[in-house]
RNA sequence: GGGGAGAUACCAAAGCGGCCAACUGGGGCAGACUGUAAAUCUGCUGGCUAAUGCCUUCGUAGGUUCGAAUCCUGCUCUCCCCA
């Protein structure tokens, strides 16, 4: 399932290809969010040419709650469903746990919710966020955790990391049970948790990496805790998890963290800050960031990034984008989104490039600085 | 020509003797955002100051008062109704 291409000579990162029940998947890899079945704001058209997304996620609670499993079956799916032909992973709800957390009770049995649309009660278990999974029909289906809060009692995140694995056991039993609903393949990733406490980190590696499955996640991380702290775990159970195996780091990042983790040996991101952000007037470029309500660019009639890696970058203006931005123009945070997800795809690809010319690292290093500016 | 209403900061609009450098919107300026309850949220928006504070503001010129954006008088301008 998953094939390394290279290695990079003075780092861990290393370049790959996933092949999933949708094609195969380039790596390292980002992966734009589209929780409830769109990336905001964006076409699937423009998502496949001019971002170049190779994958894109789905939420299993957003989707399970709206429009219902029911009508994606029906559809034939959530690819047939959103016109999407490519690969797509589902987060299991294990997010929701952790930003829902005034809304759910978590109990052995699983995660009981109180909808934030009409309050209506439900439970995830290891077992249903599975089957919802397969409804969906996600080529990736992540294992319901629970994502710990930052900072983290020990014992809280000790008691947690408990649950994760114990679900883990359920959902993975689970999976074996069942089949996919439409011909293709499904994977099961678990997802290691331990807040940011080394030997619990050690301990939940080692449990995922037993499980032999066909790729791992590192979540509860970049919820809070400083950079440094994010990078440190992740060199912790990077040295656990297998080589062999994809890795997905999730809801990560900045450019500047995906370089780093890259280099610590991730192959796969999701993360909301290229769409959220750019919505909200960010531009990510390779000179820096952009904040495009900044007055020093209303009369700069120069392209987004004439060197850009999408063709809305190439084409309007930083004037033209800020005025659109300001007036609340929906084509600002459109043209704001697809730039920056092209950016993130473009950085990825690089990162790629690079890496199978072993130069990844002394890259990488020039990179992350210029990266960090404030244009 | 007669009668009435009103003039408040970039705009709109509250305030109608002290708690007013002045509510609230908008606009503007800046910040935040990391497995999306976010096209959202936060701060600032008279001048000087790091801050306490000080100074100049509510059409304009005077007046009453310990104290006025708020009360009185003149002037200027705007809007509405009647002729």
């Amino acid at each position: 399932m998953f094939r390394i291409e290279g290695k990079d000579k003075d780092s861990n990162a290393r370049a790959g290809r996933i092949l999933t029940g949708h094609g195969e998947i380039a790596t390292p890899i980002f992966m734009p969010v589209g929780t409830q079945g769109t990336v905001k704001g964006i076409l699937q058209h423009d998502l496949e040419n001019d971002i170049k997304a190779q994958i894109i996620l789905g939420n299993t609670y957003h989707l399970y709650l709206r429009p219902g499993t029911k009508l994606i079956e029906k559809a034939g799916g959530l690819h047939k469903f959103i016109s999407w032909r490519k690969p797509i992973l589902t987060d299991s709800g294990g997010f929701q746990v952790f930003s829902l957390a005034e809304n759910r009770k978590l109990t052995d049995e699983g995660a009981v919710f109180k909808s934030h649309i009409d309050g209506s009660r439900h439970i995830f278990t290891p077992e249903n966020t599975v089957d919802i999974q397969r409804s969906i029909g996600a080529d990736i289906m992540m294992a319901l955790d629970e994502c710990t809060p930052w900072p983290c009692e020990y014992d809280y995140a000790k008691k947690s990391l408990a649950l994760t694995h114990q679900w883990l056991d359920r959902a993975i039993t689970h999976f074996n049970e069942t089949e996919p609903f439409y011909g293709h393949n499904q994977f099961l990733f678990p997802i290691v948790q331990g807040s940011t406490f080394d030997d619990l980190r050690k301990i939940s590696a080692e449990k995922i990496a037993s499980c032999n499955m066909e790729g791992n996640a590192i979540g509860g991380l970049s919820v809070g805790e400083p950079a440094e702290e994010m990078y440190r775990i992740i060199e912790i159970v990077n040295k656990i998890l297998p080589v062999e195996k994809p890795r997905y780091l999730m809801g990560v990042g900045t450019p500047a963290n995906l370089l780093e983790a890259i280099a610590l040996g991730i192959d796969m991101f999701d993360c909301v800050m290229p769409t959220r952000n750019g919505r909200n007037g960010m531009l990510f470029t390779s000179q820096g960031t952009i904040n495009i309500r900044n007055n020093k660019w209303s009369e700069d009639l120069d392209p987004i990034d004439p060197a850009g890696p999408s063709e809305v970058s190439r084409t309007y203006s930083k004037a033209y984008l800020r005025h659109l931005v300001m007036s609340g123009e929906h084509l600002g945070a459109q043209i704001a989104s697809i730039h920056n997800l092209a950016f993130y795809l473009q950085l990825v690809s690089d990162a790629k490039q690079k890496i199978l010319e072993g130069e990844f690292y002394k890259w990488k290093n020039s990179m992350t600085k210029k990266l960090s500016e404030r244009l």
